[in-house]
DNA sequence: GGTCGTCTCGTAAACGTTTACGAAAGTTGT
DNA sequence: ACAACTTTCGTAAACGTTTACGAGACGACC
């Protein structure tokens, strides 16, 4: 069924009916009635090849996640629940969403030159953001607009939303130092991913307001994973001077943490208090509760919808790239006590 | 840059430049090795729109998800594991995927006519597909090819893969019984989703063989969910007569299973023996460790991608519709204990 | 040299849509 | 009654490909 045999069922041209199906004006009420009508009776809806060849536009934002890499396999909900409240807002809009898988052993580059060539999305959301990264300089070149999840050291024009790592990292500082403690670890990413940076920064902004000297040795890199914590925890269990907390930087590395710290007999809080990253319903399943931080997972989908479709306003005001830095709320947890008296 | 600025640039047709892409027969060796040089060089891909709207095939593959759905609340990691492995295979075959959540809040044959009609893929790779699915019936009336992750009994001309779960339920039940467990109960989906009924047909046929009797009062239906796990252990924890052994179709009702024995004084293994459905990253964390099964989702990523393109095939042995039933493999575990004497 | 076949390529139509343009009909104003 | 404007619609071109068809060049063969 195309526009031409729903034009002739109805005896009209086909170019009264592409108007009347998109809401042209000029189009008698009467005669959008019946295409309507015949539309729907006939189920007809519009080819896609057609419709985007001719303008020059898909109707489809792309989502562009890395797989097989170690942060999925950890059983990770963050995505799931993201894509579905931004699906369910770029729907409202009549635009489709598609998640695009870069396989981690992929040049990521070489993948993004397909999707663009390929003209099948009108914007991308691009995930798991380095601070210097390649992909971001590419896509400025080619004219796909795009926005980040997370932010960027390198330049171009584009929008981005971050979580507000550097806050979390401070005001973690903040709650253990006010329960007394000076010997505050930190797990950090191996790689480049921007948000280690960020958090970083906080947790030295922290220490600097609380009058502590830095001790680089507390300030240990692991792969954002189960596995990942399992060495973090137990490296910091290990350590001659074991530091009595342990802020994380991501939430899928606390199970590992608290394997680890049950195999060498550390009990958390207690011997070493422990602040998370986001809250997650995984954690019910640790115990002692970590204290950790909340974050609305659907406002932040619909914010990224938003924030995506804004790109290809017409309005300039609306299209202008921007920033924008997603608050959590701390949340409190048995993990955190005050360190033991011998400490 | 589309082919006639390609062709120009080459001072040759576009009719040319075509069959030298597409690797078409009757194009001169020396033709052919420009026409390849330039498109590289001149950073040439040919525009999806045009190319599907002339063939009629989009060469991309639509994977249905459910989004909103408490199962993938409960940071399951199995789909992003199969979907890489099914991308990886797809993209060797110069295919796409792309994932299409269906938010479960919608209709889900309204979401799919919307899907068929855009003409968008291909074919498609359906999941949680049910009992009775009305979205086959549909499917089946469209021309669409497609496949189910799960057998439906709602019939059709499609292809499916199907986990074992009569299988595993059966052999569990072997495994428990060996033990000396007679009192054996099962956790089941509360709604209409495939896999229930199998695996409580293998529940029963493992009875029946064993000699025992069914008591439905031991057949417990909940979401599949952590929440839902929860409640199942409590339940089966407060029994005036409690069961020994407690079967789970599903391993995200593990952990919930595990907190509430927790809270209600009951030990797993030592007073309810468990086992849970396919092993996972996050039994780790879980003590004593659930007797399970182990599913390659590699394996199964890969064939999902061969099945599906299967049934593109001209060739109409290959494209021939087929079922399929992926065996999985017992892991013992710490859960797994003979039934304490007293009972 | 004429006929036939093969190799290579150019031409043009087709896929389904949207939209600029102009034509026809109706309305208003003088 | 005529001009000018508005409303409504039909016509045809365009988007970027692929491919059926035919034409030209060339060699082989009788």
């Amino acid at each position: 069924m195309n526009i031409r045999r729903l034009a002739d069922h109805l005896n009209i041209s086909i170019g009264t009916v592409s108007r009347a199906l998109n809401n042209r004006p000029g189009v008698h009420p009467e005669t959008l009635e019946k295409v309507l009508k015949a539309a729907t009776e006939l189920g007809y809806v519009a080819n896609q090849s057609g419709r985007s060849l001719r303008r020059g536009a898909t109707n489809t934002i792309g989502f562009v996640i890395e797989t097989g890499h170690p942060a999925h396999q950890a059983g990770d909900q963050f995505f799931y629940v993201v894509l579905d409240a931004m699906n369910l807002y770029l729907a409202e809009q009549r635009y489709d969403l598609v998640i695009l898988p870069c396989h981690s052993a992929d040049d990521p580059v070489e993948f993004l030159s397909r999707v663009i060539a390929r003209g099948i999305v009108d914007a991308l959301v691009m995930t798991a953001t380095r601070r210097i990264d390649h992909r971001i300089a590419q896509l400025a070149k080619s004219k796909l607009p795009f926005m980040t999840l997370g932010r960027s050291e390198t330049p171009g024009n584009y929008s981005w939303i971050d979580l507000d790592f550097e806050g979390v990292a401070r005001r973690s500082v903040q709650e253990v130092v006010k329960l007394g403690h000076r010997r505050i670890a930190v797990g950090l990413p191996d790689n480049d991913v921007a948000l280690g940076y960020h958090y970083k920064a906080g947790y030295l902004k922290g220490l600097a307001e609380a009058g502590i000297a830095v001790d680089e040795s507390l300030i240990i890199r692991v792969p954002t994973s189960e596995m990942g914590g399992f060495s973090l925890g137990k490296q910091v269990a290990g350590m001659a001077e074991q530091p009595t907390a342990l802020l994380l930087c991501s939430e899928v590395t606390a199970a590992g943490v608290y394997a680890a710290f049950g195999e060498m007999g550390v009990e958390a809080g207690r011997d070493i208090s422990i602040v998370a990253f986001r809250e997650n319903p995984l954690m019910r399943f640790l115990n002692p509760a970590p204290a950790c931080f909340r974050l609305d997972l659907d406002a932040l989908g619909t914010r990224l919808g938003e924030t995506v479709l804004d790109l290809l306003s017409p309005d300039e005001e609306v299209s202008r790239r921007r920033g924008e830095i997603v608050p959590l709320s701390f949340v409190p947890g048995k993990s955190l006590q005050p360190p033991r008296a011998g400490s």
